[in-house]
DNA sequence: CCATATTTGTGCGTATGTATG
DNA sequence: TCATACATACGCACAAATATG
C-alpha cells in the first residue's frame, strides 16, 4: 500500500506537489488552527465551503478531516459540524504526583468534591494491591476533580479504614488527599506504579465528568504509599481522553 | 448518597452482611476467576444460572457482572454469554522500551511486520517533534506487531528520509527498529517523552488488530533520541486496551 | 437458507428499606 | 410521626444478537 501523488488534478489554487491532496488540506487546517486563526472549541466552517475555499471535492475534504480527527485535533458532530478539540491538559505522571500542583501549575482553576463515600470490605484485588487481607474494612471515597469548572477526573479510592478514621470528612472539607493525609500525620508519600489501560465511558463516569456516552476514557490503577513503602491508598482513576493527556518522561 | 446495609432479604443462601448484595456476588465472582476456576477467555454460566445458583434475581447477577466488565475482567456478548477476559500484557513504559524485550520476555512468540511505507512531507506537528522543518522528507512505517499471533499494536514510525535511505527495506528484513537503526550505525536510542491517551479504534486499526469497530485504543505519541538526545523517530502507536496496559513505575 | 432455542440487553412495574425534612 | 424521595432488589416481558441443527 505504498502511497504515492496525485499526478494531475490541476483543478485547485496551487500546483500538484507530489504530496496527496488532502494532506495539503489537512496541514493547511492544521497550520490554520496551530496558529489560533480558530477558536479551540469553536465549529470549523461546513465541509462544502471548506471544499470551496481549496477548490477540491468535498470527499477529500472530509479525507483530511478524517485524518485530523483520528489525531484528536477535530471532532466532527454529525448533524451539527466539525468542531476544535480543546488542548488537552498535560498530565504528567511521576513518582511526586499531585493533581493541584499539576494542573494549578498549568494556570487552571483547580477544585474537587467528594461525591460519596461508603465502608467496604477489600475485595480480592484491593486487598493484595494494599498488601491487607481480604475483608479488611475500607474506606471508599469517590471524588470528582476539575479544571476551570470542567469534570478533569472521576475517581475510586480506598484507604483502611482502621488507619483513617473519619477520612471522609477530613477529605470533604479539605478535598485534598495530601491534606487529608498530612492530617494523618503523613507528611511524605509517593506514587509506586500506575498502570494504565482504556475503556469506554458508561452511564455513570460519563454523567460526572459530563461527557457523552462511549467517549474513551483514561483508566489508570495507581497505589501510593509513604515513605518506608507501605501502601496508603489504592486509587482507580478515569479521565476522559479528550481532555488530558498522561505524560511519561523517563 | 453513604451506603448501608439491606436489613432484611433473608431469600438467598449467606446471611445479610451489611454488604450490597450485587457486590457479594462480584467478589464471589471475582474470587472464583482469580483462583483459576475458570478459564481465561472461557464463558461463565449464564446470567440464570449464576442467579439461580446465587438464589438472586437476574438483575443483581447483571450488576455484579457489570462491575466486573468495568473493571475489565469479564467482556459479556449479547446472545453469546459472558466469557472472562484475557490477563492484559504488561508493557512497562520507560527509557529503554523495546518491544521485542519486553513482550518476549514475558513470555510470548513476538513478530511484527512492515504494513506499508511511504514518503511525505513532515506536518507542523510531526517537525516539531522531530526537531526539522516543516515540508522535510519523512520515511512512514507502517508497523504491525503482535504477540502469540494475536495484534498488539498498529504504529506509524517517521523519520528523517535523509538521514535513513532505505530504511523501509531494512525495515522490512529485519522487522525491528532497534535492527535498523545499528544498520545505520545507531547502536544507543532512548525514549524520550511518552504521550498517553485514548480513542476509539475506526475501521483501519479495527482491521488490522482485529478488534472490533468502537473498543477502545490506548494512543502513544512518542519520540526516540539517540545518544546526543537528537530525535531519531517518532511514533504513533494504538494498543487495544484490552490486550495490554502500560505500566510506569517511577 | 431457515426455523428455533439460547443468551444478553432493555424497559417497566412493584416491594422494601434508607435518608431527609 | 408522617410524607417524600431515592436506591436496592425482585419479577415479568420483550428485543436483539448469536448458536444450532
Amino acid at each position: 500500500m505504498t502511497r504515492r501523488a496525485l499526478q494531475p488534478a490541476d483543478r485547485s489554487a496551487d500546483a500538484p506537489s507530489g504530496v496527496l491532496l488532502w494532506r495539503r488540506i489537512a496541514d493547511d487546517l492544521e497550520q490554520s488552527i496551530a496558529r489560533g486563526t480558530f477558536e479551540p472549541g469553536s465549529r470549523l466552517p461546513g465541509e462544502i465551503e471548506i471544499a470551496e475555499r481549496f477548490g477540491v471535492n468535498r470527499h477529500t475534504v472530509r479525507r483530511a478531516l478524517a485524518a485530523l480527527a483520528q489525531r484528536g485535533i477535530v471532532r466532527a458532530e454529525r448533524g451539527s459540524g466539525t468542531y476544535i478539540e480543546r488542548a488537552r491538559i498535560p498530565y504528567p505522571i511521576r513518582s511526586r504526583t499531585r493533581f493541584s500542583e499539576i494542573v494549578g501549575g498549568a494556570g487552571h482553576a483547580v477544585g474537587g468534591r467528594l461525591m460519596s463515600h461508603a465502608l467496604e470490605e477489600a475485595s480480592p484485588d484491593l486487598a493484595r494491591r494494599l498488601k491487607l487481607r481480604p475483608g479488611t474494612p475500607l474506606l471508599r471515597l469517590e471524588r470528582l476533580r476539575h479544571a476551570d469548572r470542567v469534570p478533569l477526573s472521576v475517581a475510586s479510592t480506598w484507604l483502611e479504614a482502621a488507619r483513617f478514621p473519619g477520612g471522609h470528612r477530613v477529605y470533604a472539607t479539605s478535598n485534598s488527599i495530601t491534606r487529608m493525609l498530612a492530617h494523618f500525620g503523613i507528611r511524605n508519600y509517593s506514587r509506586k506504579t500506575s498502570r494504565i489501560t482504556a475503556a469506554i465511558a458508561e452511564a455513570a463516569d460519563a454523567a460526572s465528568l459530563r461527557i457523552a456516552l462511549g467517549r474513551p476514557l483514561l483508566v489508570v490503577d495507581s497505589v501510593d504509599v509513604d515513605a518506608d513503602g507501605v501502601p496508603l491508598l489504592a486509587t482507580h482513576t478515569r479521565f476522559p481522553a479528550d481532555r488530558l493527556e498522561l505524560v511519561v518522561e523517563p
